[in-house]
DNA sequence: GCGTTGACTATTG
DNA sequence: TCAATAGCCAACG
């Protein structure tokens, strides 16, 4: 189609990259948007992007990209989906092994990961 | 091409 | 710890 790259490209190809630089998250560990925005294309200040990525997240891919494994700096979950509440995305990380604080907080010392 | 939006991050109070 | 503010980047209309 017009321009570079084809289908897909209609979302952007910095889409794609986030969701590949999610894919790269090992099970068990958790890391931040920041993070992904990094590993994409050194754009720390893309965070923003990243989330709204995840957020327009096709259905396809949600069965395909680990998105619950993405959460921000604090080691918190910030999800506002309906489909994909916070009380689900912790049920996912809590089912791979990772542990929660009694205020629902991840010690990305722990379980962060950077790649 | 411009203005708005958004699952962010860091700083300040 | 919570609330508010500023900075940041990419996609959408």
């Amino acid at each position: 189609m017009s321009g570079p790259g084809q289908g897909e490209a209609t979302a952007g190809r910095f889409f794609e990259q986030v969701y590949g630089a999610v894919l790269q998250v090992p099970r068990g560990r958790v890391t931040s948007y920041g993070a992904i925005s990094a590993l994409v294309a050194g754009h720390p200040g893309a965070a923003r992007t990243v989330g709204w990525a995840l957020h327009g997240l096709p259905p396809d891919r949600v069965d395909e990209v680990p998105w619950w494994r993405v959460i921000n700096a604090q080691g918190r979950i910030s999800t506002s989906c309906r489909t994909h509440s916070a009380d689900m995305q912790r049920a996912l990380l809590e089912e791979e092994g990772v542990r929660f604080g009694p205020d629902g907080r991840v010690d990305l010392d722990r379980f962060g990961w950077t790649g």
